[in-house]
DNA sequence: GTCCATGTTCTTTA
DNA sequence: CTAAAGAACATGGA
């Protein structure tokens, strides 16, 4: 669930108020949601104090004043909150971290796709991951594209790629650059290339204004919804009007992933003339 | 019961 | 061999 917009909206949530705090106590309530398996996470943070809270791609980093560091990945729907101590525990709560005087920061999880990784040696927060989309050239994304053949969308999806983006804003940006979701990625212009450099940067920008995106499972530190839903163009709009133009918006299945797509505004071929 | 879900990784196919 | 499609992972809501 969470892309770029939302992990960015915990982490700016999350960074003033853990900055500095001791972690007094740490409960693993499932081992399985900790990788690699045969560290201790509990040993690993018990008494140290929180030195930075970060974000690369979907990936929320923490680290810890002795400069180790871990991250966690929210899957479709992992929460990060920092909650009351005397709030009741929901349910799928995996890891939790006290923070004196009665805070915790809690992870849950229902269906486990995210987890908690512990940095080192060939577990970096990087690995395999492309540049952060808020910071792409449109040259290197055009040369990244010229390399694939794949659909663009199913491109954008790619976070070997571009960090960042997910199901909801590859949608969105496409739309936004007016490209047809199906396109060839090596088919995609220079010019067109710019465009969607822009675009990407542009609908990532606003969700974050906008505390990302809530269509179920989202939630920011404090528990609340985001707001861009409600200024989605293409996801999650299917036979409702486009906005420029009124055409009725088309989900189809990509590569296993539901697209949206304004069938006149992102014309299969560039219009010539 | 069915289908669908903001993600990633492993397996199979072409 | 490699790129890309497909299946799998686990849970819950419509």
């Amino acid at each position: 669930m969470p892309e770029l917009p939302e992990v960015q909206t915990i982490v700016t949530g999350l960074r003033p108020r853990l900055l500095g705090r001791p972690i007094s106590d740490v409960r693993l309530l499932r081992r399985d949601i900790f990788h690699p398996p045969d560290l201790e996470l509990p040993t690993l943070l018990a008494g140290r104090r929180i030195a930075d809270v970060s974000r690369r791609g979907k990936k929320i980093i923490i680290t810890l004043d002795n400069a180790q560091r871990f991250y966690i990945h929210l899957g479709m729907t992992g929460r990060l909150t920092l909650e009351a101590s005397e709030t009741p525990l929901l349910p799928h709560t995996h890891l939790i971290l006290s923070l004196q005087p009665n805070q915790e920061l809690r992870f849950r999880d229902p269906r486990r796709f995210g987890g908690i990784w512990w940095i080192s040696g060939d577990c970096q927060a990087d690995t395999n991951l492309g540049p952060e989309a808020l910071d792409l050239k449109p040259a290197d994304l055009s040369a990244r594209l010229s390399k694939t053949r794949r659909a663009i969308k199913s491109a954008l999806l790619d976070q070997s790629l571009i960090a960042g983006l997910g199901n909801i804003y590859a949608d969105e940006a496409l739309f936004a650059a007016g490209i047809h979701p199906t396109k060839r990625a090596d088919r995609i212009t220079r010019d067109q290339a710019a465009v969607l450099t822009r675009a990407i940067k542009q609908v990532l920008k606003r969700a974050i204004r906008h505390n990302g995106s809530t269509l179920r499972d989202y939630r920011d530190a404090d528990g609340n919804s985001g707001d861009f839903q409600r200024l989605h163009r293409v996801y999650d709009r299917k036979g409702r009007p486009c906005h420029n133009c009124r055409t009725p918006i088309q989900r189809i299945v990509l590569t296993g992933r539901s697209t949206h797509f304004c069938p006149a505004c992102q014309p299969r071929s560039a219009a010539r003339r």
